[in-house]
Parts: C-alpha cells; structure tokens; sequence
DNA sequence: ATGGGGGCCTGCCGGC
DNA sequence: TGCCGGCAGGCCCCCA
C-alpha cells in the first residue's frame, strides 16, 4: 500500500504525539510479521523515549535513547493508528483491540500507537542506530527523491544501457527511494513516457525531465495526505485524498484527462503488477 | 549483472 | 447465500 507520500504522512501524523515521549509499555501480540521480531522486542522498547521520528524511503524510524532505532515498514497494508487523546484533537478515544492489532506502544503522554497489517508483509526491527545505513533492510536503497542527493545523473546512470522497461527501472528502490506502482504509473503519465519502454532508450533530455516531475507528483501527494484506496489510514485515522488526482491509476477504460486527447487509459501487466497509461500520450 | 517470476498473507469484489 | 478466481499500494529470493 503506503509508497513514500503515505509513509511521510503516517510519520508526520505521529511525530507530535512520539517524539521527545517515553513508550511507558510496548505489547507485542506475535512473533513475527513478514520476518520474525528481533529478541525481547517488547522489553527493549518499554522505557526508552523517542528522540526523533525519521523516514527513509519507505521505512519509519524511530531513534531511541537506549542507542537503538526501531525500523518499521508498513507494508502492503500496514497502518500506524493514533489513539487516546494526547494533544486534545484525536477522536478515537477508547480503542478496543481488533484483529490483526500486532504490535502496540503506550506513550506516557496518554497515545497508543497501534500496528495493525492484516497481510503481514510489513515488518519492524530494532537496530543500531550509529551506522544504521548497514542494515540488511537499508543498505543499497537509493537516493531520496526529495532531496539533494537526487538529480539527472542518478538517472541517467540507472537508465543507461538497462534493457528492463523504465516502469521496473524506476519501481526499483536501489535506484531511487520511495516510488511504487501507484506514483511511478502517474509519473511516466506526466512525462510522457511509455511504461514499457526500455529504460536505456529513454532520450537523455526526457530521463532528466523525470526528475522533477518525480518531486511533484510525490509533494503534491504528501499535500494530500496521500492516496487512500482500501487499506491506507493516516495516523490519525482519516483519509488521504490525492486518489482523487490520479490520471491513470485505476482508470481502465477511462478517458485520459489530458486536452484534446480521446484514447482511453489501458490497463497492462508488468512483471506481474498491473500498469496504467495512456496509449495515445505516451510513448 | 540483469530481468523475470514466485511467494509471502488476508480481505474484498464480481461472477455464477 | 456460497464458492472461486482475481486482484491489491511491497519486496526478498531464486532461477536462467
């Protein structure tokens, strides 16, 4: 589910009632979700407070004072709840435990954090937070598309000579971070591109033009809370609202949005995802 | 190295 | 109503 503009905004959602806050008691209900929880998971948690609340592509993290920082992924469909009410402006206030509640965080500022992923593909582990970028999970992920280390170049030399349809080569994390099927599909709507063409023959001006039609589509999705389809919930258990903006995904059949055009948005399938595009205006 | 496919899970929706 | 196939925002791992 969640692809960088959804785990930016659950991460802002929590940031207020997090950070700076002592978790009083953490409760975990399994033992595992996509991998098995590190060791005393629950007890290393309990107790420590939460110095900051970080993302890295699609990754949570959240440094602790104990010198550890928990890493949590959401997933297909994982979400990060926010209940009680701290700051006097949340509405769930008496939260029973429901199906697929997998891991809970009691901060002592009154906020239960709850992990809910009916699928388990998400996955959460504790690791040091000094040299943390040699994690299994965080190693060789690329660039944040929203920051300095992102530009033509990254592109350009991810694009040259690769025979794989850019669509793949963009959804792939080690060459930028953060991108899924949902924004990489808007993306190469936006810049014209056809999803299935091969990444290396891709003109040099129009790999560089992807760039900050990346940064747009994604700021403009944070903007709005992100893309809520079945799953997705911000913290605070409200709707995201940029689905609204899509203008290809889930539009099979229908008309492209782009002036003057009468092709219909196509549906094909990708390395066994389903990709939307518009026949007629991209190429 | 690179590209493609399988598999991990549950839930929902449409068709019969 | 119920069953079945297909589909879903991710990503690791294995194979050719």
């Amino acid at each position: 589910m969640p692809e960088l503009p959804e785990v930016e905004t659950v991460r802002r959602g929590l940031a207020p009632v997090m950070e700076g806050q002592v978790i009083a008691h953490a409760a975990v209900n399994r033992p595992d979700l996509r991998w098995p929880f590190p060791p005393n998971m629950a007890q290393r948690l309990t107790g420590q407070r939460v110095l900051q609340l970080r993302r890295r592509s699609k990754y949570i993290l959240a440094d602790l004072d104990s010198g550890e920082t928990l890493l949590v992924h959401l997933g297909m469909s994982g979400r990060m709840l926010i209940s009680g009410d701290p700051l006097g402006q949340f509405v769930h206030n008496h939260p029973t435990p429901e199906k697929h509640d997998h891991v809970m965080l009691d901060m002592e500022n009154g906020a239960r954090i709850t992990f809910n992923d009916p699928r388990r593909f998400g996955a959460m582990d504790l690791l040091p937070t000094a040299g943390q970028e040699q994690h299994k999970l965080l190693a060789g992920i690329g660039p944040e598309p929203l920051g300095n280390a992102f530009g033509p170049e990254v592109l350009r030399a991810a694009f040259t000579g690769r025979t794989a349809p850019v669509k793949s080569v963009l959804l792939d994390q080690h060459v930028v971070a953060g991108l899924g099927n949902i924004y990489v599909c808007e993306t190469l709507y936006r810049a014209g591109i056809h999803p299935a063409r091969q990444a290396g023959k891709v003109a040099a001006g129009r790999v560089a033009g992807l760039v900050p039609i990346i940064r747009e589509v994604l700021e403009q999705a944070i903007q709005a809370g992100g893309s809520s389809l079945k799953d997705f919930r911000r913290a605070d258990g409200e709707l995201g609202y940029f689905q609204h903006n899509f203008d290809v995904y889930g539009r099979e059949g229908d008309d492209c949005r782009s002036p003057g055009c009468t092709a219909k948005i196509r549906r094909i399938v990708q390395s066994g995802r389903s990709t939307f595009y518009c026949p007629s205006c991209q190429r």
